[in-house]
DNA sequence: GCTAGATATGTCAATAGTAACATAGTCTAC
DNA sequence: GTAGACTATGTTACTATTGACATATCTAGC
């Protein structure tokens, strides 16, 4: 079983879900812990069907293409609450801003300010879509929200690890930039 | 070029320095943000000094087996030079321990507890290794640590959010284990 | 009618990255 | 002396991931 694999088993263990859906769930919710594009996601599911983790309909839509809509089965479930229970890795990060913020010393103070005035850019968007789905897992969860067993807990509280992560990373970026701007 | 390539020369940039030497730094003060193996490492080093971007001798060495030495050429930091000032992709995060937190619902307190609690351990002793390279870098940095155009201070900026990252994560930690002992 | 864009699912070649294999010199502690 | 650990450099087979190619349906606006 590869790591992707059990990300779909994730996603998939709270509600069924088309391929297609969940290449968008691996964009936004937990697309900063977790990324995969469809050309990865549509084999691997064929491969956990093989294996009977989960099976799969097809729905046909009135107004949309046809959809191959995914379901977890009982033992895609245990293979994951097994997963869970076992010691993880540690993260890998791969970001190339801090890659050229460490060879910044080459570069004018103007060029340098762009690149990092882009950086927070992006994590100002990214903020915005993790607090927006905050708001909106307060409002669907209820007394859920804090509740071990509920799903909605887990997602309650790994979204407050992304929501922490972009607040550091644009206080990071701010930081810089004053420095940058500083009078010499 | 492969962004492990610049990876390399921002190193090789500073001071020159053997394969082994650019594993060691590719595992702790870059680490968090940019990892490779020594197979991944050697064979690109043969292929920057393939296109001139990098020059090697080989130093005999008294006590230890002959090392083969790289230092950057101009055109090596000349090429990194126009990367940097290049706009960069979006940071790329795996995280196995966050993963695992989207389905800790399914798992009982007890082992979701330990699961973070690893994590937490893990964090502790990065960032004891980051505060350690930041007073050794503020030592030997002096005034140099807040012009520009020094890579102490380009080291000093992407430590910083190494450290900033290392706390965010160990809060998080510990708010996530409070709330699952926490008594129902 | 046509075009652009979203939905929807796939394959395939190439690249990036890992784990294992392979070799060899030196040091320290038993 | 020897076993284990660290320095030092490489290769190779495999896996993971990306980017490009490929196709089809439906909607909305021109």
């Amino acid at each position: 079983m590869t790591t992707l694999g059990y990300a779909l088993l994730g996603l998939l263990a709270r509600e069924p879900a088309s391929g297609y859906d969940l290449k968008r769930q691996l964009q936004a919710p937990i697309g900063f812990f977790w990324r995969a594009r469809h050309s990865q996601i549509y084999p691997e599911l064929a491969r956990l069907e093989a294996i009977g983790l989960v099976t799969y309909q097809v729905v046909a839509q009135h107004d949309l293409p046809d959809k191959k809509v995914y379901t977890i089965t009982a033992e895609g479930r245990g293979a994951l609450r097994d997963w869970v229970a076992t010691p993880a890795e540690a993260p890998v990060v791969r970001d190339e801003v801090l890659l050229k913020t460490f060879s910044l010393w080459l570069v004018e103070p103007a060029a340098a300010v762009a690149l990092v005035r882009d950086q927070e850019r992006r994590h100002v968007e990214q903020l915005q879509v993790y607090e927006g789905l905050h708001q909106q897992l307060v409002q669907r969860a209820g007394a859920a929200l804090t509740h071990w067993d509920s799903p909605y807990f887990a997602s309650y509280i790994t979204l407050q690890k992304g929501i922490g992560a972009e607040r550091q990373y644009l206080e990071w970026c701010r930081w810089v930039v004053l420095l940058l701007e500083q009078p010499a």
